[in-house]
RNA sequence: GCCGAUAUAGCUCAGUUGGCUAGAGCAGCUGAUUUGUAAUCAGCAGGUCGUGGGUUCGAGUCCCUCUAUCGGCUCCA
């Protein structure tokens, strides 16, 4: 008899060489039904492997992420089969699960897969489901692994063999089909009922641009087909939310060959709705301490020499701007802190002037890879709300924890509730990638993981994801639709201070150092924009709109006292429009809910009588007749509950 | 940068295996209509078919170059 504990601290006594199914099925049959995967100490097992020793156990249904992930990878396994069956000859990369699904990376030879041959694989991949295959472990030798794969000239599976370590290697069958995996697997293929394969993509082997690239296969698979269906809904709504799609329908931005692949124009409504956004910031800012500075959109190539970028990026930079005078080089900036760094070296400073917050929405030009170009989300000219703060090494953490609160701040009013932190620290294994001394980024590195718990954020962290010269913590926020944004950052540096030299006098008439934070809240404009577009939908929280109204008249007759009306607002800063075309009340209705305006106005007789107006909110609710006051009141009551200035 | 796909009117898209003056809806303009909670009617105008080259009696359609866009990969100070 073995001792197994359950998650809630029970402990089972059960014979050894049952499975975590047989457990399953001692508590209810409807579980052990729909158990994919089990933690057995936690490492994940197939449910239905045997269990010879005391452990302690979790079972993984599709309910948890542990669950969706056998399920998924199970998945591949059966799409490397149909594959297999449809295209002999083909050789296998690898199959894993992902967020959303699977993928199976594949080498088809000279046959390029088309979109159109996609159905045909899914419609296999059912058969082969449905014949409710087991999928069979099996412990192999190094050898015996090899043979099999030279067999099979597969040299993708033999070079992953040559990693792994004798006695320590599996196959899975099911099928007709065996493949090199650790697992594990769900009981039965039957469990698959619904199967989509979403797209096809080149990759290159292993993640090295230098090797050749796969046809990589993606596809997502369901236990019942309703929630198939309500995913690719999801999927219907994201492209309907997609904001290159919204940011042209609403004009807010557009792009031109002429002008240059990701360099994006702004077009007067989407100027409109940044100008707020920076106002906005640039109020908190200054009730926060900051000071506004301003910055050329070029620098010579000593300063870029002189932070160390030039050495580190130099090459994958637009190139310099050369002069007229022999030697001169400048470069378009790609970040603002060296500059801010040359008006901190501008005058002296005592210990008790700092922090210093120099703040700038500063324009910088990246020459990103042109296939990485998407939207705004990744563009080659781009505006950051930057600040560089330099604090005393003792305020670091106070000032982190400030600079946590304006970016709450910034979430909220913009509607953003689910987030996370990232805290990217120093890959332990690889110091050499990064510059600065062992001790300061010891010290950076926990005055950042001290800070956020302090601020009682919901964290996690990243080895290897720090910036060259320090470590940070990124804001990761999660969209209406569940999809994972990066918006905001806050990143310590003690290596830009160092290289210009920056200096403050403490209180023992010694020259120190000063500590550097780079933050973003939003990120950059164009980012946050196409995040916010993507969150909202287009329906952008009503402080921020630039016309908040539109006014219907129902005839020629009631043109004066829509345009009294909307005096009457413009006097509470609240814009908008009269609508004036000689059009049906029904089609401008029609007009304003497409232009997502958020409150339609409509008066005629019965409005003009009454001295009166009738408000409908966009999407559909009638609110009714109501004095203009009481719309006012509406309208600023909604502004002010986002925006408050402490 | 790499792999694959795509590029026709301001927008969304038709355009058969190459064959007469390249089509539609929406938007636009003109006129009529003066309207009560998601599209009033009629007329007009709008395109060197992304760029440059080639094949052909003939190219929006086939081939090549370049550019841009899309899906990924790699990258992201």
């Amino acid at each position: 008899m073995i001792n197994i504990t359950l998650p809630d601290g029970s402990i089972k006594q059960v014979k050894s060489g049952v499975s975590a199914i047989d457990i399953a099925m001692d508590i209810s049959e409807g579980l052990a039904r729909n158990v994919l995967s089990a933690s057995i100490n936690g490492e994940i097992w197939d449910a239905n492997r045997p269990i010879t020793t005391d452990a302690t156990l979790i079972l993984h249904t599709w309910d948890d992420n542990k669950g969706k992930a056998t399920f998924w990878h199970s998945s591949a396994h059966i799409m490397a089969e149909a594959l297999e069956a449809l295209y002999p000859g083909i050789k296998l990369g690898i199959g894993p699960a992902i967020d959303n699904g699977f993928y199976y990376d594949v080498d088809l030879g000279d046959h390029i897969l088309s979109l159109d041959e996609l159905p045909g694989i899914e419609k296999k991949m059912k058969e082969l489901a449905a014949q409710k295959m087991i999928f069979e472990r099996q412990d192999i030798s190094k050898d015996e692994a090899i043979t099999y794969f030279t067999n099979k000239e597969d040299q993708y599976k033999l070079e992953l063999l040559e990693d792994l370590e004798d006695g320590n290697i599996t196959f899975y069958t099911q099928g007709n089909f065996t493949d090199l995996c650790k697992g594990p697997h769900i009981p039965s293929s039957g469990k698959i009922k619904a199967i989509k394969l979403l797209n096809i993509a080149g990759a290159y082997w292993r993640g090295d641009e230098n090797r050749k690239q796969l046809t990589r296969i993606y596809g997502v698979s369901f236990p019942k087909q309703k929630q198939l269906t309500s995913y690719l809904e999801i999927l219907e709504e994201a492209k309907k939310r997609d904001h290159r799609k919204i940011g042209k329908e609403m004009e807010l931005f557009t792009f031109s060959q002429k002008v240059g692949q990701g360099l994006p124009l702004w077009l007067p409504k989407g100027a409109q709705l940044r100008e707020k956004l920076e106002s906005f910031l640039k109020e908190a800012q200054a009730q926060a301490g900051y000071l506004p500075v301003v910055t050329p959109h070029i620098g010579n190539k000593d300063l870029y020499v002189c932070s160390g970028h030039y050495d580190k990026y130099g090459k994958d930079s637009f190139h310099p701007i050369k002069t007229p005078n022999e030697g001169e080089e400048f470069f378009l900036k790609p970040m603002n802190c060296p500059h801010h760094c040359e008006i901190y070296k501008s005058k002296q400073y005592s210990y008790r002037d700092l922090p210093v917050r120099l703040a700038e929405f500063g324009t910088v030009y990246r020459y990103e890879q042109s296939g990485e170009l998407h939207g705004l989300t990744r563009v080659r000219g781009f505006t950051q709300d930057d600040a560089h703060i330099f604090v005393r090494p003792d305020q670091l953490k106070q000032e982190f924890i400030n600079v946590i609160d304006l970016v709450l701040y910034v979430f909220n009013a913009l509607g953003f509730e689910n987030f996370k932190a990232q805290i990217s620290l120093r890959d332990p294994k690889n110091k050499v990638k990064y510059i600065g001394s062992d001790e300061n980024w010891e010290k950076s590195e926990v005055a950042i993981i001290e800070a956020t718990e302090e601020k009682g954020l919901k964290s996690i962290i990243e080895y290897g994801e720090a910036a060259f010269y320090g470590p940070k913590l990124d804001f990761m926020v999660k969209d209406a639709l569940g999809r994972e944004w990066q918006l905001g950052t806050i990143q310590v540096d003690y290596n830009l201070p160092e290289r210009f030299e920056l200096e403050y006098t403490g209180a023992d008439n010694q020259k120190h150092r000063p500590v550097m934070i780079h933050r973003a809240p939003f990120g950059s404009m164009e980012r946050f924009v196409a995040v916010l577009i993507e969150h909202c939908g287009g329906n952008f929280p009503l402080w921020l709109t630039p016309e908040k109204i539109i006014i219907l008249p129902i005839s020629e007759k009631h043109h004066d006292y829509a345009n009294k009306i909307l005096g009457l607002l413009k006097n509470s800063d609240i814009c908008g429009l009269v609508d004036e075309r000689a059009e049906t009340t029904s089609r401008k209705i029609r007009d304003a809910e497409v232009s997502k305006i958020p409150y339609i106005i409509i008066v005629g007789q019965k409005e003009e009588e009454k001295e009166e107006i009738s408000v409908r909110k966009h999407g559909r609710e009638d609110l009714g007749s109501m004095k203009i006051e009481n719309l006012i009141k509406l309208i600023t009551k909604e502004v002010d509950s986002l925006i408050t200035f402490k």
